[in-house]
DNA sequence: TTTGTATCCTACTAATCCGATAGGATAATA
DNA sequence: TATTATCCTATCGGATTAGTAGGATACAAA
């Protein structure tokens, strides 16, 4: 069970440009340096934010991007679905051979996991993350600020 | 993210075991005929709840596997850890690259991910599993006999 | 208008992982 | 001795994935 790193860069990325939403946007190119990702590959990620409409370009391509809509709204698991269309721990979730018809114990549990990550996932919103984040960066600057 | 199939078939396996360890114990090719199973797949299958001890081959060859311990402290993540060594959704868990110096608020998210899946899986044991299982056979026989 | 730069879009590849099969050794039972 | 179940290791095809590459497009500054 892994995530994969197309979700996990996606996170950091969105998370950038909602903090600097406010503002003129941000750069893909900034992202990539601060983020540190490759900007060839950084190109797909944005690219599925995008088409997620979860975040926008709004002056051409020099104005950044900002993000599509109310960060409150926004939450973890529909990040998560940009680019994994759904949660699906095992197979036999989608078609209702089993789970549904709720044939043994160990489905059920599986689906209860499922369930419950999803639960995780949307309970938190961009907005918290934004929060959780300044909180971060602040400590770290007054780490630096003391050395 | 997905679950691999011998965690998956394990736990059903395990349950199988669980529940006829009263008795004289379960043979392999009978749990690989009931689970639908390939018999040289579940071989693997049972080596590796074999040699994380949770089940145990009394008295040779012919005389089946029971559960080696008590139901109720075998949890769900002792069988996941039998087949996943453990759970790490994103890799910079294990280095203390990031989440212990908590740099940014994306990881401490994927960690509280993490422990909110293994609180999960720790929140069952194989007690309860069968129990579930037994209540579900049963349903499943009434269901047959007004049938 | 030209040049540079950022985004956009598609294809590809190398590597890794995974589910499953295969073959044969071992040992207990009949 | 013959049979059968478990044990053990190797292997293979397929799928997925992380990341690269190349080039098209479009905008802005010079």
């Amino acid at each position: 069970m892994k995530l994969n790193t197309k979700t996990r860069y996606g996170l950091r990325a969105i998370i950038e440009i909602a903090m600097n939403s406010s503002e003129h946007g941000v750069l893909q190119k900034d992202i990539a340096q601060t983020q540190n990702i490759s900007n060839k590959y950084l190109d797909q990620i944005i690219a599925e934010l995008k088409s997620a409409d979860l975040i926008v370009n709004t002056g051409g391509k020099k104005s950044g991007y900002k993000l599509n809509g109310d960060p409150k709204k926004i939450t973890a698991y529909t990040v998560f679905k940009a680019f994994n269309s759904s949660l699906q721990l095992i197979d036999c979730l989608s078609n209702n051979e089993c789970c549904k018809t709720k044939l043994c114990a160990a489905q059920q549990f599986w689906c209860g996991l499922n369930d419950h990550i999803i639960t995780y996932l949307q309970s938190k919103t961009l907005h918290d993350l934004v929060q959780e984040q300044s909180k971060i960066q602040k400590n770290n600057d007054l780490v630096m600020f003391y050395i």
